[in-house]
DNA sequence: GGAGTGTGGTAAAACGATTTAACCACACCT
DNA sequence: AGGTGTGGTTAAATCGTTTTACCACACTCC
């Protein structure tokens, strides 16, 4: 006979009451159930009974009955990663239409803490999961710890025929490159991302393709591994400029390796563009700021947080594992400072 | 007669066949609950039942029947802002260990979908709330909102009594001052973040303090509004630039407000730091690469995370809201090419 | 007048974990 | 023998929603 204390939320037992119908009615008049028979002026008193009382469905209850919980989960590689917040707000705003939330995870710390990873996966608490990776080593293990719990989508960076969303990142490369060729270089380099990374490889193809039709060479000794962040793209740079023979310029892979890269010209003497043009692959606010203020090709990060979920959701209701190549809109070339003719 | 297809996850039943015993042993086992005496080979029998079938409890269900989800909310004004992250990591990981996790969302979006912030607030998805407003108008809905239906913490921001973290801003604030002063500057401007809100009347504080101190005077006019991001310290630098008398340091509320007011002053023909001192408050990685490389004030934002919600997980067991001013670790100044002697 | 056919509902059984009340066997005390 | 713990375990209720199976009633049609 103990009375909770305070007010507790309504339930659809209370709405049925105050409609003076069954709780059953209540839950198939708000998830408006097609195959429901039933009066207009019945439905209405459930309706309003329900807005009056002022009633929200307990997630934790449908969770448990429909065997889903409503909750998709992003798992970044680095959450700090100024593009990732590009992509989280795309994949955000899809779900939210689409019902679902999201979560945000760091893929670091989840590696790091196998608990809690598996702890995220097996309890069930979120539906799917979309997974940004380094390309980097550790990869291969968290994508199949994942992809054997839950259906999965990668972001920039594929498994053959599993379900995946990357950019056109042959045509951003290649952007890139036309630039340079425009103005004239023909001693042109490449700052890989992660070496072994799908996403590195498909960048470099699509600055090979360019050179290649235009009867030039990439040499293996202007292609320096780095990775995707600024530090990584400063001792990329350094390497490169260590060299006897060094390009007139530089694609860098990512846009804060292209920092890195900048600082590193900056610290050894090279002034950028006259002695070295840099253009990097991706677009952010700041990128109008750093110095000189960087050529970037933009893609569309945005867009591939929400073709992920849409992918995601299409999945979770039974549809295949696509492989989609996210190619509208078309990468686009922003002219800052960073590039000019060769010397 | 319906065999489900497929293998499901184990529940507590199928453990408790396992080890032959009831459900509620396997429960009260697993949860570590105190009050149960069990024989030691019961225990072992139930525990490696459950490692042998790999079972891990079904979050809905615990959820509906503790009722509380074990996922706090991160809400913050712009996901996309380079400072949140650091934030969210701070949070993430305190989170995780108390077995936590958390979510993150968008307040622009949630304040243009008054749905998705209700349904947010009111499935009880989530147990607690951290709000990072943006300190302008729309601020004080939002919070009436979230405080009416869930144990919330404000970041940076405090309304009497509530649970909310801050910065120490004044000692940060005084610390930017200290150093102008110290380079001999004695007309110093401040460029406060949104109007009226509590974090830049405090940073403004801070600045007066010590400007009064040495018997120096913060004149109005050197006093503008501004925001938080990028064009907002560039309008309001033109501002000020626009005067006719000048300060020779400027204080600016904000790191990404100090960008664009470097960004004013490269098109004004300005010459930092020769013509004019800036210095910003909070430190990210992207100040070494602002040109000039950025002076600025390093906050400790994650601890900030962290704390927020180590306090609100505190009221979630019943504790009270309180204030907390974080001083631990103390802001340090990080002395970089934007400062030098006035002219 | 009995069999079909809709109509507009209701009752009850899931979903899986937690927790309380109850139970039983056994030892110990008087 | 009867009472009292007490250690070890179980059965059953509960959380709130969804969904399946079923029911009462009116109406129609030979």
């Amino acid at each position: 006979m103990r009375a909770k204390a305070g007010s507790t939320a309504p339930t659809v037992a209370d709405v049925a009451k105050a409609a003076g119908v069954s709780p059953a009615i209540v839950s198939r008049v708000i998830n408006d159930d097609q195959s429901l028979r039933i009066r207009p002026d019945t439905r209405e008193r459930v309706l309003s009974a329900a807005k009056a009382l002022e009633y929200t469905p307990n997630g934790a209850a449908r969770a448990l009955r429909l065997a889903s919980s409503g909750a998709l989960c992003l798992v970044a590689h680095d959450v700090a990663h100024p593009l990732h917040g590009e992509t989280l707000r795309g994949a955000q705003m899809r779900a939210a239409r689409a019902g679902y939330v999201v979560l945000l995870g760091d893929a670091e710390e989840l590696a790091h803490n196998p608990q809690s990873y598996g702890n995220l996966l097996s309890t069930r608490r979120v539906d799917g999961l979309v997974l940004h990776l380094s390309g980097g080593p550790g990869d291969a293990k968290l994508r199949r710890l994942a992809e054997a719990r839950l259906p999965t989508v990668l972001i920039n960076s594929r498994t053959r025929g599993r379900g995946s969303v990357i950019l056109d990142d042959e045509a951003a490369a290649a952007l890139a490159a036309e630039h340079l060729v425009a103005l004239g270089h023909t001693r042109i380099g490449f700052v890989s991302g992660i070496a072994g990374s799908d996403r590195s490889q498909r960048r470099r193809r699509g600055l090979e393709a360019v050179l290649e039709q235009r009867g030039l060479e990439l040499k293996p000794d202007w292609i320096v591994a780095g990775g995707w962040d600024e530090p990584a793209g400063h001792q990329a740079v350094l390497r490169l400029l260590r060299q006897r023979s060094r390009p007139t310029g530089i694609v860098v892979a990512n846009v804060l390796a292209g920092i890195g890269a900048l600082a590193a010209c900056r610290e050894q003497g090279v002034e950028v563009p006259r002695d070295l043009s840099v253009v990097a692959i991706h677009d952010t606010w700041f990128t109008d700021h750093t110095n000189p203020p960087l050529t970037t090709v933009k893609t569309p990060l945005q867009e591939m947080g929400a073709a992920a979920v849409d992918l995601l959701i299409e999945m979770l209701n039974g549809g295949e594992r696509r492989s989609i190549v996210l190619r509208e809109p078309p990468p686009k070339l922003v002219l800052r400072e960073s590039t000019g003719a060769p010397p």
